[in-house]
RNA sequence: GUGAGCGUAGCUCAGCUGGUUAGAGCACCGGUCUGUGGAACCGGGGGUCGUGGGUUCAAGUCCCAUCGCUCACCCCA
């Protein structure tokens, strides 16, 4: 039997309400703050993402579903989703429209890694995109978002970890600090924070191997936050100060890193405290710097994404329901075989207006009506003999068990008007 | 990539220390039931016991390998 790909899944039934009850989330709170939604590929030139994340990320180097096409340029399954919709942003010259551009958008993102509670191959985001201001005001307007969202769909276990990685100046500085500190205790730390120690030694502080965090903790790195920049260091003020008087409660945590290069200053995580090793319901961070990646000109810009997957465990954690996908309206059912194609003319008839099915084959009334239950119909629609010589339908409600004989007409009237 | 646990019907599982043709519940199909449901009862379809090899008179059961799933490491959404 061929299986679905190692790390993916069919979403359908429970699960694709949770999904979507995520985005819808999502979308109503994006389309509130003023934002557009966008779609971008799926996939794009590897150098989006090489250029945007980042050669050092682990993104990069080790996670990315990467191929060749047939012209033999290499093209990368999209990892994440901003460096796409900056990429969009640049090619459609929305540096012309009112800055700042406000984007949200929803989708597949894929990684190969290995699979576990909370971590697929492909899963799904949704995010959300200001483009074009360096405000702190944005910054905090997309925190706010994001969790307000989480809190819309009920979650409570929620834990806001604010940090910043300061501009790219201070980060130089504190990596300087960081190699004088490390490099004598090389032999020390953890192969990969080894290598880490020459490309990128920031993200040693990201490690959770005892070694490294011994030798940290021993060593008694300072972290991030006091190699800040006046800049960076006002600004990161500044985001505290609106998020309090947006009433959102938040922790400063002086080792957030996060695993993109693109991130300056601003940088956050939404954690749940009942989704086993992989807690992060979502992340975002401030990425200035990212636009020049990309070969573009200086466009400042914030964001976040939501693992709905992630989101979606988080609720069932918490017995929270997702939003119900809409059952049938109206079941047909015939009562004699050759009734069976004016059973077909009559539910098509109803669409779409309402959501009308019909049974394939002839049914007596009893069996019909459980029939149409089953189905997860309000109501059921009998056609016999009589209701065919007379253009009518006998339709039951299913709950009630009021009962009426109906031209198609009066049938969509009862039902639109009880289902309004 | 590393480690651990687990693979019996569509789903949830039973199958004792190896011993007839591998079972149950749910679900599905049909009947009891020729114009009114959610019940009950009866019947039916559906399994190469993940796969391959080995031990044995005999393997779902023991051993090895392999594949898959899950969780964890790593890292992140």
């Amino acid at each position: 039997m061929i299986r679905a790909v190692k790390g993916t899944h069919d979403l359908l039934g429970t699960a694709l309400a949770y999904h979507r009850t995520v985005v819808e989330a999502t979308r109503r709170w994006a389309e509130a703050a003023g934002a557009e939604e966008i779609a971008t590929p799926i996939f794009e030139h590897t150098e989006v993402f090489e250029r945007g994340v980042g050669q050092t990320t682990d993104i990069v180097q080790k996670e990315m579903f990467s191929f060749t096409d047939r012209g033999g340029r290499s093209l990368t399954l999209r990892p994440e989703g901003t460096a796409g919709v900056v990429r969009a942003y640049l090619e459609h010259g929305m540096k012309v429209w009112p800055q700042p551009v406000r984007l949200w958008y929803a989708g597949p993102m894929f990684r190969a890694e290995r699979p576990q509670k909370g971590r697929q191959r492909q899963f799904h985001q949704t995010g959300y995109e200001v483009i074009g201001a360096a405000e702190p005001e944005v910054d905090a307007e997309a925190v706010a978002l994001s969790w307000r969202i989480l809190e819309s769909l009920g979650l409570r276990g929620l834990t806001l970890k604010l940090g910043s990685v300061g501009d790219p100046a201070d980060r130089e500085r504190y990596n300087a600090y960081l190699r004088e500190r490390l490099e004598p205790h090389a032999e020390r730390l953890s192969e990969d924070s080894r290598r880490r120690l020459q490309t990128n030694p920031m993200r040693i502080l990201d490690s959770k191997a005892p070694p490294d965090r011994e030798l940290l903790t021993e060593l008694r790195v300072r972290p991030m936050l006091d190699f800040l920049g006046d800049a960076a260091r006002q600004h990161f003020e500044a985001v505290q100060a609106r998020l309090r008087a947006l009433g959102v409660p938040f922790e400063v945590d002086p080792a957030i890193v996060r695993g993109l290069d693109y991130y300056v200053r601003s940088s956050w995580e939404i954690h749940h405290d009942r989704l086993g090793a992989q807690s992060a319901l979502g992340g975002g961070g401030r990425y200035d710097g990212l636009s020049e990646l990309l070969g573009g000109p200086p466009a400042p810009g914030v964001g976040w994404a939501l693992g709905v997957e992630r989101v979606a465990l988080a609720m069932q954690a918490e017995g929270l329901s997702p939003v119900p996908a809409p059952g049938l309206d109206l079941y047909v059912v015939p009562l004699e075989p050759e009734l069976v194609p004016r059973a077909l003319e009559a539910a098509a008839a109803f669409w779409p207006e309402l959501r009308a099915q019909y049974a394939l084959k002839a049914r007596k009334p009893g069996k019909g009506l459980q029939e149409a239950e089953k189905k997860g119909a309000r109501y059921a629609a009998l056609l016999g003999p009589d209701e065919a010589a007379a253009g009518k339908l006998t339709v039951k409600d299913l709950k009630t068990g009021e009962q009426r004989t109906l031209s198609p007409e009066e049938v969509k009237e009862w039902i639109r008007g009880g289902t309004a």
